[in-house]
DNA sequence: ACCCAGGGTGACG
DNA sequence: CGTCACCATGGG
């Protein structure tokens, strides 16, 4: 990758790949960003607030230095990511193919783990734009005020929310799953280590997350997935199962027999496959879903 | 009023 | 080990 250059607080970060941010943002892995305008999105990562714009050759990123870049944004946004030799090996799979040409560019983050984790920990039996509400009304709740926004909670402030504050959490809107963010933000001030992760091999790390009240394996494979670098994760939700159920006749049908076909079939690009799959069956316009043809509408 | 949504838990075989 | 009712909430 050419190297990024900085200047009047906006960082330019040339790339030899197409990145496509409306698909990057609004495809459910985070759910602080809003569109701004063509080709640009505003969000919040962690405390961290930055508006992202595609330009010719590349992005920019502003507010965003080069000790910024270098030490957030450049992993957040997996920059270092091979996504061109990535989205040619996929368009080898017949069926992978014509998603990929649908979505690429479509780039997985690296989200802070607290919020990935948090965020996910409200995403059972739920819908993307629900979450995004109840996120957003969590940091307004319990987030350091930055002036303008606010960053995501901390551990610490959502334990203070404490034992009567399940109620508080649960007033935002997360209903029953208010109990799974009390109990893990105490788990994590109490010293759950969520840095060692990354570096614990998926298996290892994914069998830790699920010691969590609240964390299944779905989660799980979220959380490995969007905020651990683990790309071989494949988050098995209805969208994704409906959809391995379409194209794959052969996969089965529990999520565990679709966990272990897309393992078989696309190894350590299983995780970039179903984030293709989960954007592309949600986005098109006829879905054979249960209901309906608007698959954004809840 | 009924179904759905990036599911997980606990009870019961 | 697998199955299943239930969970709180808002939009279609």
């Amino acid at each position: 990758m050419a190297m990024a250059e900085f200047s009047q607080g906006t960082a330019f970060i040339p790339l030899d790949c197409r990145i496509d941010l409306d698909a990057t943002f609004a495809c459910g892995q985070a759910f602080r960003w809003r569109p701004d305008g063509p080709d640009a999105w505003v969000g919040v990562a962690g405390r961290h607030r930055a508006r992202i714009a595609a330009v010719d050759g590349g992005i920019t990123v502003t507010p965003c230095d080069e000790a910024f870049y270098e030490g957030f944004w450049r992993h957040y946004l997996d920059l270092d990511g091979d996504y061109a030799a990535w989205e040619q090996e996929l368009a080898c799979d017949d069926v992978l193919a014509p998603m990929a040409a649908c979505c690429g560019g479509l780039r997985l983050l690296n989200q802070p783990i607290w919020e990935c984790l948090i965020s996910f920990l409200l995403s059972s039996n739920n819908n993307v734009k629900r979450i995004s509400g109840i996120v957003e009304r969590l940091c307004t709740a319990y987030g350091e005020d930055m002036g303008g926004y606010f960053a995501f909670p901390t551990a610490d402030a959502l334990c203070a929310a404490g034992e009567a504050g399940v109620a508080g959490v649960a007033a935002c809107g997360a209903g029953y799953r208010a109990a799974y963010v009390v109990r893990t933000a105490q788990a994590v001030a109490g010293g759950f280590d969520l840095g060692s992760l990354p570096l614990m091999g998926y298996e290892a790390a994914k069998n830790e997350l699920m010691q969590l009240h609240g964390v299944g394996e779905k989660v799980a494979d979220c959380v490995l997935l969007f905020s651990c670098g683990y790309r071989e994760a494949f988050p098995v939700d209805v969208w994704v199962q409906r959809a391995m159920g379409i194209h794959f006749s052969d996969a089965g049908t529990t999520a565990k027999a679709i966990r272990s076909f897309a393992h078989g079939r696309f190894g350590k690009l299983a995780g970039l496959a179903q984030q293709i799959m989960f954007h592309f069956e949600r986005t098109r316009k006829n879905p054979p879903g249960p209901s309906g043809t608007s698959a954004l509408s809840n």
